[in-house]
DNA sequence: CTCCTGGTTCAATGGTTATTGAACTAAGAC
DNA sequence: GTCTTAGTTCAATAACCATTGAACCAGGAG
C-alpha cells in the first residue's frame, strides 16, 4: 500500500488496471462512478464495509483507475476516464461495456 | 482446479475473464496466441516452466479464453476469439491493443 | 521393448488478496 | 466544549496465487 495521499498516481500498469478491475466489488464502484461525475466515499456503504471500502478505493486510486479529492469533511472519488483513455484507449469503456452484459447473467 | 479434459468451458464470468488477463505471462500466451491460429504447449517454453505453463494453461481454460485440443503427441491452443466476442464484445480486442501499448513502455 | 518427448499431477512454499473489527483521527454540528 | 459523522490505520485471518521440483504417464521413435 502506498502513502496516504498521493495525487498523481498515474496509469502505467495493464496488469495493475486489470486486476483493479477484475475484483467485482471494484468493478462496481467505478460502474457507479461512470454515471458521475464525483461521489462521495459514503455512497458506496452498501458495497463494502467502510475498512475494506478504504481498502479499495486505494487499489483503484493506486492503479491510475479513480482519484480522490478531499472537499470539506468528505472524500470525492472520481474516475479517471480521460487518463485511462489516453494510456489505453477504449479499455475502459470496453470493461464497462462488458460488466453491463456480466450483470445481465440473472435474468 | 477443474477436471483435466473440458471441450465446454464457456466464456460466463467477466472477473475470471478479467483475472485469467490481469497476469503478464498469462497475457504474453494470449498475445501469441493472437497471430496463430493455433500453438502447441511445447511453444511456450520460454514463458514458464512446464508445470507452470500447465497451472497458466488451465487458468486460461477455465476462464473461456482459450481451448486445448490433444492431437497425437501433443496439444494444440487456440484462443476462442470469437466465444469471447459473442459474450464481451470489443473486450479481448481492447486488452490485445493496451498489451501492445503496455509492452511499449520501455523504449 | 526401450528411450525420449510432451505434458500432467502433486505437495510444498512464500507472497498476496479480500475481509473483519477495533481503535483512532479529522472536522463539522450542536 | 461535546457529539457525531466520515474515513483511516492496524493487526489478524482465511483463502488464494504463482512458482518450483520431483514423480509420473502417454505416445511416438529407434
Amino acid at each position: 500500500m502506498r502513502s496516504p495521499s498521493h495525487p498523481g498516481d498515474d496509469v502505467v500498469d495493464l496488469s495493475a488496471v486489470l486486476e483493479a478491475l477484475s475484483e467485482p466489488t471494484r468493478r462496481q464502484i467505478v460502474a457507479r462512478l461512470a454515471n458521475q461525475p464525483e461521489a462521495a466515499c459514503s455512497s458506496f456503504v452498501d458495497c463494502a464495509s467502510k475498512s475494506n471500502l478504504t481498502y479499495h478505493f486505494n487499489r483503484l486510486r493506486e492503479a491510475g483507475v479513480i482519484s480522490v479529492r478531499k472537499e470539506a469533511q468528505f472524500r470525492l472519488i472520481s474516475l479517471r476516464r480521460e487518463a485511462l483513455q489516453a494510456r489505453f484507449p477504449g479499455l475502459l469503456d470496453a470493461i464497462l461495456a462488458a460488466d453491463r452484459i456480466d450483470g445481465e447473467r440473472f435474468d
